[in-house]
DNA sequence: CTATGGTTCTTGGTATACCATACACCAGAG
DNA sequence: CTCTGGTGTATGGTATACCAAGAACCATAG
């Protein structure tokens, strides 16, 4: 099956510089640490107006999808400022996170397939108890994509949005969460526990399992965490 | 404690225009019953501008941000549609709905006040199972406002946030769904029993009638409701 | 030296003009 | 009559100029 179409045209990403801005604009925040003391949390439309090379049409439509998701926060006539959430709002965010994602998988021990199942659980044997302390990095994304990959097998689109956007906003804080390896080894051991209550399509199991673990969590932050 | 100090100046509202605009549209889409079959969705920006009396640009930020909610949805160089959302989509704002307001009342029956659930009594106690028939009408504003009252408890302004824009969805199609009346004394005796737990301060109850209840409102939309 | 009043500059908000493209309509060829 | 190609128009996207309000700075009076 050779190419015997002319496909040209990849040229000008198709995105409108609006969506080029909102995506720009976002990455630029993620890899920010915006939580360090001399962080420059103030924007500047003018300023990113020009190194962009867009006019401010543009940029104040992403800036205000930014505002709007809670990634920053727009004054008028004081600027445009990069939220910091508080622990507070963080603590409620971990909530949420909590409550949908444990309907996830209350959904996934009806809805998921065998393969995705087996999927899951591939995911999970990457890490045993004993290398989780050698890869405490490498765990840190793994450990959310293992949630996202929960969450996905829900099959609700709204519960994905959401909880991405929650992601979002707790990856950010995560340099300042203390992963022991105590914690990450439990946090193995959970996993595990979640992946056999889905295989054995034990719904309250899994629903409950979910919500303690990420709850654990939310507990983790709030005595360990410094924010604010 | 009199006037002593001139209170002048309350013209202009104080909102900006993009504030006005969006609250007046949504208001607007809000009123409209944009599930009747000769329902004019589609909205012009040069249109609503001069009905406005505002420029363009104040009303495309309004614009933008009803698109990000998902009321309506922008296509390029095509028109701006006001969304029905379809069955599955509803459904699945009804699931994150359990989702979340389970969750309240588990932090309810942890951080509400006896003066709290006492208002919450009071609410349930408005309709007995045999006034509900003949209040119909009435009961689907109370039936929100029972379930907003309880999300109002958990305390967490970002699970209330949430689902106030699923309400705004559900509202919309209220108007196709059958309340029968065995539904509605169902719902009633529901409620009571939800209170009853909260007032017991049994958590894993609580959440378990609070998500059981919504989750049948689902099954009942998915079943009767006629959408798409 | 301090306090007050004003001037200027910064910055987000708003108005407007222009651009680019999807769609509809129409003319002409077959 | 039908199909094709072009042309006009409607509409969201973008650029730009101006507005208004707040904050900082400065001059001046006490």
């Amino acid at each position: 099956m050779a190419d015997t179409q002319l496909k040209i045209a990849p040229i000008g990403e198709g995105l409108s510089l609006k969506a080029r801005a909102y995506e720009a604009l976002k990455a630029a925040i993620t890899n920010m640490n915006i939580y360090a003391d001399d962080a420059e949390l103030r924007l500047d439309e003018r300023d990113l107006s020009q190194r962009f090379g867009v006019s401010r049409t543009p940029l104040r439509e992403a800036l205000a999808q930014l505002d709007q998701e809670g990634l920053v926060k727009i004054v008028a006539r004081r600027g445009i400022f990069i939220v910091r959430k508080t622990k507070a709002e963080v603590l409620d965010m971990i909530t949420v996170w909590a409550a949908l994602e444990s309907m996830a998988a209350r959904l996934a021990t009806k809805h998921a397939s065998a393969e995705d199942l087996a999927g899951l659980h591939t995911l999970v044997d990457q890490f045993s108890q004993d290398k989780v302390a050698a890869k405490m990095g490498e765990y840190s994304d793994a450990n959310i994509k293992f949630h996202q990959a929960i969450i996905g097998l829900g099959k609700n689109s709204l519960i994905t949005d959401i909880t991405d956007t929650l992601f979002f906003h707790v990856r950010a804080i995560r340099q300042r969460t203390i992963f022991e390896q105590d914690r990450a080894k439990r946090s193995v051991i959970d996993h595990k526990d979640i992946v056999a209550a889905l295989e054995a399509r034990d719904t309250e199991r899994a629903e409950r399992l979910v919500r303690e673990h990420t709850l654990r969590l939310r507990e983790h932050v709030e005595r360990f965490v410094a924010l604010d």
